[in-house]
DNA sequence: AAAGGTCGCAACCGCAGGCAT
DNA sequence: TATGCCTGCGGTTGCGACCTT
């Protein structure tokens, strides 16, 4: 938060822009513009509504505090389940991860990330580098990182426990690294690696009242969860091309049981089938170009030689 | 009760991309 | 094609609130 500055009020600065905290003044006036003649050009907002700030600020303020649609308060269990889980596919592109929840801003949510949840990585990481060697991962999710209610929608950070080296060691210095090189931010490696826990294998026991999220014929994720019988529907990911042509290689047999592309499972509930569809997600399994949605596989992977925590080898 | 430390969050900054000229 | 403006995004900052000692 930033006080605003005396010295730049249009007060005593007719030619300097407001910065710093608005007032509810500021406010009304922006709100009142914005209900009465929509969004046009955020400069001509800022003059219009007789605002003594830059349209860039307008456009913050407006996005991340007035729009009527917001939801504010804190995140419900199910929001925060949700970022995780589609940080987990999108890296930190917060804006994306905002379009999938409602009423949420970008800014909210890395907000979020970047306190509580990194906080609770850092706990993680210095939990697992405990003298008792003989800790389990579930003992590591039992300690408050990765609840049972957490198990399903943390594809990466489980993938990653469950998938590394048996011991305890290799594991916390897969999260560290992770965390310190920034890796989970990564998306590639989590998007490829997340495939596996939608596998048909599946990885978890999910109790009855975790949610379970899934890509629905109309391409929209939807929840099944008894969250207090809330329904969500949540945008399908804009990365994630359907245009046909916009494929990328089969890295699993498709064709084989095994095969991640065939069924995504997510809490042991099948959510996609290729054989039904080629919306969201499961279009990824399908075709030429070595693309994840706008990234390119190949452009990113290259400096990156291996993730031993990963459990596979890059080109 | 006071001082210092930590946390959460609103807002700013800089950059990139799109579009018009 | 070059330039400038606008928008949107992710990273960072800094202040008030809260917590700890």
């Amino acid at each position: 938060m930033r006080k605003p500055d005396p010295s730049e009020t249009s007060d005593n600065n007719q030619n300097k822009l407001r910065k710093g905290l608005w007032s509810p003044e500021e406010d009304e006036k922006l709100v009142s513009y914005m209900i009465n003649n929509g969004q046009g050009c955020w400069s001509d907002v800022a003059k219009n509504a007789g605002l003594d700030r830059c349209g860039k600020s307008c456009r913050l303020r407006w996005i991340n505090y007035l729009r009527p649609d917001l939801k504010r308060g804190a995140f419900s269990s199910h929001e925060q389940d949700l970022i995780i889980h589609f940080h987990s596919l999108l890296g930190n592109r917060w804006s994306q991860i905002a379009a999938r929840l409602p009423g949420r801003t970008d800014n909210e949510i890395k907000n979020f990330w970047n306190s509580t949840v990194k906080k609770r990585l850092k706990n993680l990481s210095s939990s697992t580098s405990s003298p008792n060697t003989s800790e389990s991962s579930s003992d590591i999710m039992r300690g408050g990182f990765i609840s049972m209610h957490e198990q399903g929608i943390m594809p990466l950070y489980m993938d990653s426990l469950s998938s590394s080296s048996s011991t305890t060691t290799t594991t916390t210095s897969s999260m560290q690294a992770m965390v310190q090189k920034n890796l989970i931010n990564d998306p590639l490696p989590i998007m490829e690696h997340g495939v596996h826990m939608f596998s048909a294998s599946g990885y978890f026991n999910a109790p009855s009242s975790m949610p379970q999220i899934g890509v629905g014929i109309d391409g929209f994720y939807e929840e099944h969860g008894d969250f207090g019988g809330e329904l969500y529907n949540i945008p399908p990911l804009e990365s994630i091309s359907i245009d046909e042509n916009d494929k990328i290689p089969n890295t699993y047999d498709s064709n084989t049981d095994n095969s991640p592309c065939k069924n995504i499972f997510i809490n042991g509930v099948n959510t996609y089938n290729t054989n039904n569809n080629k919306t969201g997600v499961g279009n990824y399994c399908q075709g030429e170009e070595l693309k994840v949605g706008d990234w390119d596989l190949e452009e990113l992977m290259k400096d990156v030689p291996s993730f031993p925590f990963l459990g596979f080898q890059v080109k």
